[in-house]
DNA sequence: TCTGGGGTCCTAGGACCC
DNA sequence: TCTGGGGTCCTAGGACCC
């Protein structure tokens, strides 16, 4: 816990709307609704002038227009947004190295890093104040709030009392007093869920929380998320501010305008979402190794189906192929309607480590896996038994299979009977290795399975 | 015409390995 | 043949945030 108010929180007011009204002066003082405009759309932004009439972030805009039907409604340009951003967040970088974007509108700034050393209530006021008119100078002229405290959690409700066009600073050692009162919602973390529960407990305001029985929230809530609110009721928020946070997953997905519920006509669609995955996963540099299919039904509940492959993968065709797997084999749930469906990418590397084998279904009895293929996905399926000899990925014929393993019988017509050997998947042995086949005359390159020590046959038995 | 799209983090169970 | 614990990875679901 911080003794000075050295985090500094700010946040663009109405963003989006914004950036509209900043544009095009006939928007200026009008209501102004950004959000999706067709059926099932919902309300991104609205400006202060369209929430006099009740229109707020994630109201159905079916809503917001029953509410506000003269307000301008617009589908928003990222672009824009995205420039506007830059600009403001370029401002923050000149107070300190530490950053933290939360969005394109939001940002954490640690001050302490930045070398700012004066914590005075008048020298922070002055810093407040510098921001903000910086900001609207860089900006083009957009408002900003600005909060400061002396954690995240404090700073942040500081700005979001100075909304809009202000800035408060929360004075260490009166962070107690001001919370308690406040919705239990208030804090960090607690959503509509967690709130309900706390409800029934009885428990509404952070004061309220303070004063729970002990156990009483471990036994509602587990320990995890029972310790993180008693120690934010308490104004405790050791949450480091952290610049240069890594993506750790791409998506993205598609609400229909009617529910869907065949599969066939929806796989275009993942293909089509598999490949702008692809698009943006290779513009950051990444390889995937898990590929995400998520479903929402008409009942609007999430389903997900995943699978991590041996290798990491970049893609389109690959990324597709699994997805419409994953897709088929959700059939069942799709044929009940979806309203959503997404295709997403995750366990990044950076290097391609495209592998040879994928195991696909375990057997009945799960002692081995009845199918391996090859994780590049333009090359055949093979199960145990099947016959490799005249795949490019030869000599020799799959024999069975565990979950990390794959064994191979290396015999064909010519070589005659052969050693059995079993590999684990990440075995160098395993990887491709690209040789010319001597009678290839379309010399194209070609692999082979290749084990150390194959030669003199070995007793490793099927897994 | 109820309820977007992009993320992060946590939990819990099962497989698997040592 | 029975027995156990810990650590890690994978999958699925859910809560939350902006």
């Amino acid at each position: 816990m911080r003794t000075q108010a050295s985090i500094l929180h700010l946040d663009l007011d109405a963003f989006f709307a914004a950036v509209e009204q900043r544009d095009k002066p006939s928007l200026r003082g009008k209501p102004v609704v950004v959000g999706g405009l067709s059926g099932r759309g919902v309300v991104s932004t609205a400006s202060y002038e369209a929430r006099r009439f009740g229109v707020h972030s994630a109201m159905p805009m079916h809503e917001a227009r029953r509410l506000c039907p003269h307000a301008a409604f617009l589908s928003g340009r990222f672009g824009a947004y995205r420039l506007a951003s830059r600009a403001v967040m370029s401002v923050l970088h000149q107070l300190s190295p530490l950053v933290e974007p939360m969005s394109l509108d939001e940002a954490y700034v640690d001050l302490v890093a930045g070398g700012w050393t004066d914590f005075s209530l008048a020298g922070l006021a002055d810093l407040a104040q510098a921001v903000r008119a910086e900001v609207a100078e860089q900006s083009g002229g957009l408002t900003a709030s600005v909060g400061l405290g002396s954690s995240k959690f404090i700073a942040k409700l500081a700005s979001e009392e100075a909304k809009p066009d202000g800035w408060l600073v929360v004075e260490p050692g009166t962070e107690r007093d001001r919370i308690g009162p406040l919705p239990v919602r208030s804090l960090p973390g607690v959503g509509p869920a967690t709130a309900e529960r706390l409800q029934h407990l009885g428990l509404r305001t952070v004061a309220d929380l303070r004063a729970a029985r002990p156990g009483e929230l471990r036994r509602e809530l587990g320990p995890g998320v029972a310790t993180m609110l008693e120690h934010l009721a308490l104004a405790e928020d050791d949450r480091p501010v952290t610049a240069d946070r890594a993506v750790k997953s791409i998506s993205v997905e598609d609400t229909f305008l009617v529910d869907q519920t065949d599969v066939g006509a929806l796989e275009p669609l993942v293909r089509y979402d598999a490949a702008v995955v692809g698009r943006r996963l290779r513009r950051a540099g990444h390889f995937a190794r898990t590929i995400t299919v998520k479903l929402k039904l008409a009942d609007f509940s999430g389903h997900t189906r995943s699978r991590s492959l041996i290798g990491a993968v970049d893609a389109d065709e690959t990324i597709a192929q699994v997805a419409v797997e994953l897709l088929r084999g959700q059939a069942g749930l799709v044929r009940q309607g979806v309203r959503l469906v997404g295709v997403g990418v995750s366990g990044f590397t950076d290097v391609a480590q495209e592998a040879l084998f994928e195991v696909v279904a375990a057997g009945r009895d799960e002692s081995y896996v009845d199918t391996v293929r090859p994780a590049v996905w333009d090359q055949p399926t093979y199960r145990p038994g099947d016959d490799v000899t005249h795949a490019t990925w030869g000599p020799g014929w799959v024999w069975g299979s565990g979950r990390d393993k794959v064994t191979v019988r290396f015999e064909t017509a010519t070589t005659g009977p052969g050693p059995v050997r079993t590999f684990d998947l990440a075995d160098e042995a395993l990887q491709p290795t690209p040789v010319r086949l001597p009678d290839d005359d379309r010399d194209t390159d070609s692999t082979v399975i290749t084990g150390p020590g194959w030669a003199e046959g070995d007793e490793d038995s099927m897994v």
